[in-house]
DNA sequence: CCTTCGGTTTAGATCGATCTAAGTTAGCCC
DNA sequence: GGGCTAACTTAGATCGATCTAAACCGAAGG
């Protein structure tokens, strides 16, 4: 609530017209490449208002014409790849029919993202995209709902809240996961490692995983499923510490890249090489192939999610949106950390 | 430029004053948390207006009072882990004096761009932290220049603007680098690899590190010091192209992590045991510890950069802004891909 | 009883644009 | 010359708030 400059007297479209002996609607009319003016009129207009340094205010445009062109996008963590990456999409859609599309990120603290929302709502945004914080409740979006901004939830579902979702297939993930490990791998003993309990897309993907595997004859490691917070810090911590306890399970579904990263590096580093270990990641973040071992993914398109929840966006502030509104399908992106494909030379394989 | 919301007519100001006989001006004040209206009046404002569902117009306000919390983080790419992470530091100062931080994306095009800065000057924003994208020029911010919008740039500089500068300290960075390589690990030829030609860091980091490991008597390989992509996958191509023709540098100082990734992988690939490359990245990202071999790299802490960058806006806005505006010095945080500590269990050393 | 005063409240102008409906031209045709 | 049209241009209200300066009001003071 600052800012403003100081010095000289800022210039209106009403300097520009009295300079001209014009009225401050044909300045209007030039500045909105309206047709209605003469070509003589409007560069008469366009060079005294460069003259002068005249800046256009789009706020008070903005007030007057009860619209605007922000639209939010409301996020937890803008150092997550994968989101970064939709944001690419949404961004892609919504500035191709000449929306502006900025981030503000919760930092996942549901008082920020309270604020951020209010502040959205209060600037008369003209749509939000939100990834909700995982402790976010529906009370958080009470007051979006009530304004009637248009909102798109992305990625996390909440409870009791039935504004419209965008989101990866997580049943889909789960069974793919399952497939590749006990099909392709043959594996016995499974889990699913890392994610907050909280986090909507954990319960789709672990229940869909768990039911799949069960069927296909494969035992459950539940000590191996606790949920934990998804970073590659904490998942090599734990899984140090469960390999301390005895073999890893022969098959591993972990909730992102970056949580297979953190148990491969764990599994690098006390494995014996009779208990190898098949690890599956779900993003496929561009590192992921770098990664030694190369790690396995499970991949949903990043920059199409974007542009569905683009799409949907528009959608529900009542515009015309060409192109499909359902998320892109997951697809398995095989490597070397599940044994698909030999690590490179000097290392061994992924457990 | 669209949006607006349907349905029934919006509640303002007026309509809460006139439904309990008041005038706007004391419900203004209500809404400001004026100290100057009864406790009484104060709490049947707030009552009524949440009775009607009316919601403050931030915007309105902004225009009448010429005002902005708006603060824009112009950026190329989001994706960018260490960015990411100044941006937490800059939402942090700027957030807590009340300012609102939202993060613009220009994919590193000019275009983009000039159209986002010119959209925060209409839309009479606070002001304005950028890094500018890779192939800007001085006119890129003849229209910030000279639209008054307090801004600063934000790790890359640009020939011609003397707009205010944080950035890393390239110079200690280059010197770390050949101090290390030399000193520590006795390497005699050596390259600083990776980096587009246009990024002003590297200029600085490249000619500090090279006359440094020239001082202390090492070789320079020009080949393995041709700028690139700062992406791991263009420095992995490079590399194993360049592997083919030849032997490695014994050290090579890598533009970023992302590049010391490529390079670490190329390396794990096809080099012999017997020419062993000393690899040093540059901010270490969180990854780069996990990394096998682990990532040696050259840490600034980037949300004590983003920190220092907020103040140094404030400063620019006219504001009091407490603590350092120098950014925080590079540190040497030496690992397995340099060959000081040794590779976890499994692989061999880094190269 | 009138004045003064502090605590509240308010009318009217204002921020910088757009919109509506009406006004001004000039040109053309009969 | 008058009427009609097409092409521009404009005055005044408006968007939803804040600001200034003045008005109101009950109590205390002279």
């Amino acid at each position: 609530m600052q800012g403003g400059r100081p010095g000289v007297r800022r210039v209106r479209m009403i300097d520009v017209a009295n300079s001209l002996g014009l009225s401050r609607a044909t300045v209007s009319l030039v500045m909105r490449n309206s047709p209605l003016v003469s070509e003589a009129t409007r560069n008469a207009v366009l060079a005294e208002a460069e003259r002068l340094g005249y800046i256009y205010n789009q706020a008070a445009a903005n007030l007057r014409t009860q619209r605007n062109d922000l639209v939010g996008l409301v996020m937890p963590d803008v150092m997550n790849p994968f989101v970064a990456e939709v944001s690419l999409g949404v961004q892609e859609v919504l500035g191709e029919v000449g929306f502006f599309v900025m981030i503000a990120n919760t930092v996942d603290r549901v008082g920020l993202q309270r604020q951020i929302l209010g502040s959205l709502v209060g600037h008369r945004a003209a749509g939000v995209v939100t990834i909700p914080a995982l402790t976010a409740t529906a009370d958080d979006f009470a007051g979006l709902r009530q304004s009637g901004l248009p909102t798109v939830l992305l990625l996390r579902r909440i409870d009791g809240v039935d504004l419209p979702f965008v989101g990866t297939d997580e049943a889909a993930i789960g069974r793919l996961g399952a497939e590749h490990l006990t099909a392709v791998h043959g594996c016995r003993r499974v889990a699913y490692f890392g994610g907050d309990p909280l986090a909507s897309p954990r319960v789709g993907r672990m229940e869909s995983f768990r039911r799949a595997v069960t069927e296909a004859g494969a035992g459950w490691d539940a000590a191996w499923s606790q949920p934990l917070d998804a970073t590659a810090d904490a998942a090599y911590r734990r899984a140090a510490e469960l390999l301390e306890a005895g073999p890893p399970p022969d098959g591993v579904l972990c909730h992102s890249d970056n949580v297979a990263y953190g148990l491969a590096k764990a599994l690098r580093l006390g494995t014996p090489e009779a208990a190898p270990c098949a690890v599956l990641g779900i993003d496929d973040l561009h590192q992921s192939a770098m990664w030694n071992p190369s790690i396995s993914s499970i991949a949903t398109d990043p920059v199409e999610l974007g542009r569905v929840c683009g799409r949907v966006l528009l959608a529900e502030m009542g515009m015309p949106a060409e192109g499909s509104r359902v998320p892109p399908a997951p697809e398995m992106h095989a490597r070397a950390s599940c044994g698909c494909h030999r690590a490179t030379r000097p290392a061994g394989r992924a457990g």
